[in-house]
DNA sequence: TCTGGGGTCCTAGGACCC
DNA sequence: TCTGGGGTCCTAGGACCC
C-alpha cells in the first residue's frame, strides 16, 4: 500500500490576503511587514521581480520601495487568521484526512485516491480555493511529503505546471531532484546545504544518492529521514491532531525602548496573561515560566537578562504566573537600561486533567479555574483588552510599549476586539 | 531613528549515582 | 585512599521549520 500526499501552499499568502479586499492592489507589487514594522515577510510576486529580498529591513529597502510604487502593509494577523481557516475549511471538503501545517499550508492524506485522476483532483483543489477564498494556491502530489514539497517548489515555477504538479512517476521524480537545489529540500537548510556543498552534494538528487551511513553521519537521524523520503519511502506520518505544545512563548519589541519598570510590567503582564491564555486553551498546565528582558540586539552592548522559576505545582492560572513573573522581574530589572523586548515562556507543559496538587496550593485552585473560564469568555466575546488589571496600567501607558503598525490594513473579516463579524 | 515571532528535534558533555 | 565502568538526567547549543 503506497502512500500518497498533497501539499497545497498558500501562494504569498500574507501578500495574497491584502489582495482578496483590494482588488486595485492586483496591478501593484505587494509587500508585508512583520511585527513593529520591521521587517518584510511576504512579497507578491511583482515585488520578488523587484529583486526586493524577504528578511531586509524595511528602513532598509524602503527608499526602492516608494521608487516603484510598491504597496506596504503592517502585519494584521486577525485577517490572515481568518483567510486561513477559510482556506482550511475549503480543503475539508476535499477530505478530513488533513493535517494543518502552517497558516499557509496544508497536508492532504490521498491515499485512497489512486483511482482518481490526480491531475484533475489537484486543479480541482486549487480552483477552488481560489473561487471560495479568493486565495491563489499550489498544489503538489507524491508519495512521501517530502517529494510533494518539492512538487509544489516546482509547479510555482514552471508555467506549463502552473501551479499544480503530480511527482509520482519515477522519471519525472528523477528529472525533478536534478533541478532542485539541495537547499531547497524541506528540511535542510543553509548550514546543511554549506557543508554538504563541501562533501560534493549539490542537488536533491544528490542527495537522495547518498548512503544511510553517510545521512545519519554529517546530518543525523532527522536528516536521513529526509533522504529516505526523497527516495519515496514515507517516514513522515499526517499528523491530524497537533500535538499540545510543549513551550510557549509570548514576546515582542517595543515601538519605543522603555526604561521604567511600571512599563516593563504593563508589557510582560500582557504577555503573560497570552501565555497563560494559551495555555488553557490547549488544556495544559505549565511547571516553569521564564521571564527575559533585552536591549537592542544592534547595538555594541547588548543586554540579556532572564529568570526561571519552577512552580510548587502546575499551573494555567494568570493570576499566579503573574505573581512569579512580576517578581521575577523585580529582580532582573536594572534602572538606566534601554530595554527593547521583553517576553514569557512557559514550560515543563503537562495536560491540565494531569496535574497533581499539592496542598499547599489546592484551595486557590477552584477559585482560580472558575475565575480564568469567566476570564476567557468574556475576553472571547467582547476582546482581550476588555478586561485587564492593575498592573496594566491605563490606556495611555500602553500606547509607549505598543508596535508600531504604522501600514496595517482596516479589518475586513473581524472588527478591532478581534470578534468575527456576523454577516 | 528604524533590524519579527514562535516553535521542534537531536546531540554532546557534564553531574551524579551505583 | 584509589580505581573503573555504566546508566540516567539535565542543559546548552545547533540545526531546522513557517
Amino acid at each position: 500500500m503506497t502512500s500518497l500526499f498533497a501539499i497545497v501552499d498558500c501562494n504569498n499568502f500574507y501578500a495574497s490576503c491584502e489582495r482578496v479586499f483590494n482588488p486595485a492592489l492586483n496591478s501593484r507589487p505587494v509587500v508585508v511587514l512583520s511585527n513593529n514594522d520591521g521587517c518584510i515577510i511576504a512579497l507578491s510576486n511583482e515585488a520578488k521581480a523587484l529583486g526586493v529580498k524577504m528578511g531586509t529591513p524595511y528602513f532598509q529597502a524602503r527608499p526602492q520601495l516608494e521608487e516603484y510604487g510598491v504597496a506596504v502593509f503592517s502585519s494584521n494577523y486577525e485577517l490572515y487568521g481568518d483567510m486561513s481557516r477559510r482556506v482550511v475549511e475549503t480543503l475539508q471538503q476535499f477530505t478530513p484526512n488533513l493535517e494543518v501545517y502552517s497558516i499557509d499550508e496544508s497536508f492532504l492524506d490521498l491515499g485512497d485516491f489512486y483511482k482518481v485522476d490526480l491531475q484533475e483532483y489537484a486543479r480541482t483543489i486549487k480552483e477552488t480555493v481560489k473561487q471560495w477564498t479568493g486565495i491563489p494556491v499550489a498544489v503538489g502530489v507524491a508519495t512521501t511529503k517530502t517529494l510533494a514539497k518539492v512538487a509544489n517548489r516546482i509547479s510555482k515555477k514552471s508555467a506549463k505546471a502552473n501551479g499544480v504538479l503530480v511527482l509520482t512517476d519515477e522519471r519525472h521524480i528523477e528529472a525533478a531532484l536534478k533541478r532542485t537545489e539541495v537547499g531547497d529540500v524541506w528540511g535542510i537548510g543553509r548550514r546543511y546545504a554549506n557543508k554538504l556543498a563541501g562533501l560534493g552534494i549539490h542537488t536533491a538528487w544528490d542527495l537522495r544518492n547518498v548512503t544511510d551511513a553517510f545521512a545519519k553521519k554529517h546530518l543525523t537521524v532527522v536528516g536521513l529521514r529526509t533522504v529516505k523520503e526523497l527516495r519515496g519511502e514515507s517516514c513522515m506520518e499526517l499528523e491530524h491532531m497537533p500535538p499540545a505544545k510543549q513551550n510557549i512563548c509570548t514576546s515582542r519589541s517595543f515601538g519605543k525602548t522603555l526604561t521604567e519598570l511600571t512599563e516593563l510590567e504593563d508589557a510582560l503582564a500582557t504577555h503573560t496573561i497570552r501565555c497563560a491564555t494559551k495555555l488553557r486553551k490547549q488544556k495544559s498546565c505549565a511547571g516553569v515560566i521564564t521571564v527575559f528582558l533585552m536591549t537592542n540586539r544592534f547595538t555594541e552592548q547588548h543586554y540579556y537578562y532572564s529568570r526561571t522559576v519552577k512552580l510548587d505545582s502546575p499551573t494555567n492560572s494568570e493570576l499566579e504566573l503573574l505573581r512569579h513573573a512580576t517578581k521575577a522581574l523585580k529582580q532582573m530589572y536594572r534602572p538606566s537600561l534601554q530595554y527593547k523586548k521583553a517576553g514569557v515562556i512557559v514550560s515543563d507543559i503537562v495536560p491540565a486533567n494531569q496535574v497533581q496538587l499539592s496542598l499547599l496550593t489546592s484551595h486557590n485552585t477552584d477559585r482560580d479555574n472558575k475565575l480564568m473560564q469567566t476570564l476567557d469568555s468574556l475576553r472571547e466575546k467582547y476582546g482581550n483588552k476588555f478586561v485587564k488589571y492593575g498592573v496594566q496600567g491605563s490606556n495611555e501607558a500602553i500606547k509607549k510599549w505598543e508596535l508600531n503598525r504604522d501600514h496595517i490594513s482596516a479589518c475586513y473579516t473581524t472588527d478591532i476586539t478581534g470578534l468575527l463579524k456576523v454577516s
